[in-house]
DNA sequence: TCGATATCGAACTCTATGTTCAATAACAGT
DNA sequence: ACTGTTATTGAACATAGAGTTCGATATCGA
């Protein structure tokens, strides 16, 4: 990719993460966009059709990365869904979380979150699904297996909710606990 | 009240809800809900400074009324956290829901129901926090408080999601069957 | 060096927001 | 039924932001 797109790129979606972490989404105006990351409006449009695929492009980035950096290595997780091995996928993520790449932290706690939130719990959903037999003796057999993915991914991204709203006092670990409790 | 205020309070309401059960929240201009209410422009703006608050007083409206109403008979809930119990609150919220009371359904399943969902937790956690002894058996010991009644809340919120999306095929019952097995 | 392409900036159209005001209609109390 | 009060109306208005266009300029990869 020429190297002029990329910067433009990076800079536009630099300057929107540093614009949401401080408004709401509503209130961004492509104005504000442009004149953080110094672009040229013309410019803007030729990236980004509206601020709503702006925004769409953004989440694809973030979170496809690092549920591709989770599904990667996949292999360290012998029992993937099992807490208490070193290697459980949950507590991989909350470690990725926790390191903060692109940001993304202050993006989840933001007025935003909602937007995000959204996002993640689907990505949760596919990858909940796939592994669902490692956790099928957590499941009550009357319930429907829609009914608890859902429930187990909803649960998960509540934890990190919690979590960052109280502060992140608690290490990954400690959090990892307790979202296994909770299920 | 003037009868008039109240009718065009009423329309407004009336209007913008069957909007928002058709497209998402901001695609729709006041121009439209106006119309659709058949209401002046400044007869709009002398009941709702803007479309925000418009929202803020509809869910306000919303949640407030079918909390009051649960809490209002709080005597019939004996042990109101027991689901075996006719009178589990959770079967009550369940029912009222079903009830579709002020065309509520409509707005928790469609594209803008983050804002609805998120006054619903919102109610939800005060009324579990003042009835946490109840449900104290159901909580690991290790597990804090604000955790457990974030993790209740959000799998009931969840629970109404899921339910919703999937068509409500379950009776009430069963549904709060499986909110109680899935914490 | 060259042809292709990305950026720039300024001007422009359009749509929606929110305000103002004078005329009119509906109200509540006597 | 009368009267003073208040809500509604509609049209005009100012403002702001979205998205487009285009010629000039700068940067790219080869």
């Amino acid at each position: 990719m020429d190297r002029r797109q990329k910067k433009t790129r990076e800079a536009i979606f630099s300057a929107f993460t540093e614009l949401l972490s401080k408004k709401h989404y509503n209130k961004i105006t492509i104005g504000e966009i442009i004149e953080s990351a110094d672009v040229g409006r013309a410019t803007f449009y030729a990236h980004f059709e509206t601020k709503d695929f702006l925004l769409k492009e953004l989440c694809e980035e973030l979170f496809c990365h690092i549920f591709d950096a989770t599904r990667a290595d996949g292999q360290k997780h012998t029992h993937i869904f099992e807490c208490e091995a070193k290697g459980s996928v949950f507590l991989h993520l909350i470690q990725h979380l926790e390191k903060n790449d692109h940001n993304i932290l202050s993006l989840l706690v933001c007025e935003n979150n909602e937007l995000f939130l959204k996002f993640f719990k689907q990505n949760l959903r596919e990858l909940i699904k796939a592994e669902l037999h490692t956790l099928e003796k957590r499941k009550p057999t009357a319930l429907p297996d829609s009914f608890f993915i859902n429930h187990i991914s909803a649960t998960f991204v509540e934890s990190i909710r919690w979590w960052i709203e109280n502060g992140m006092k608690e290490t990954p670990e400690e959090l990892a606990n307790y979202f296994m409790m909770a299920i």
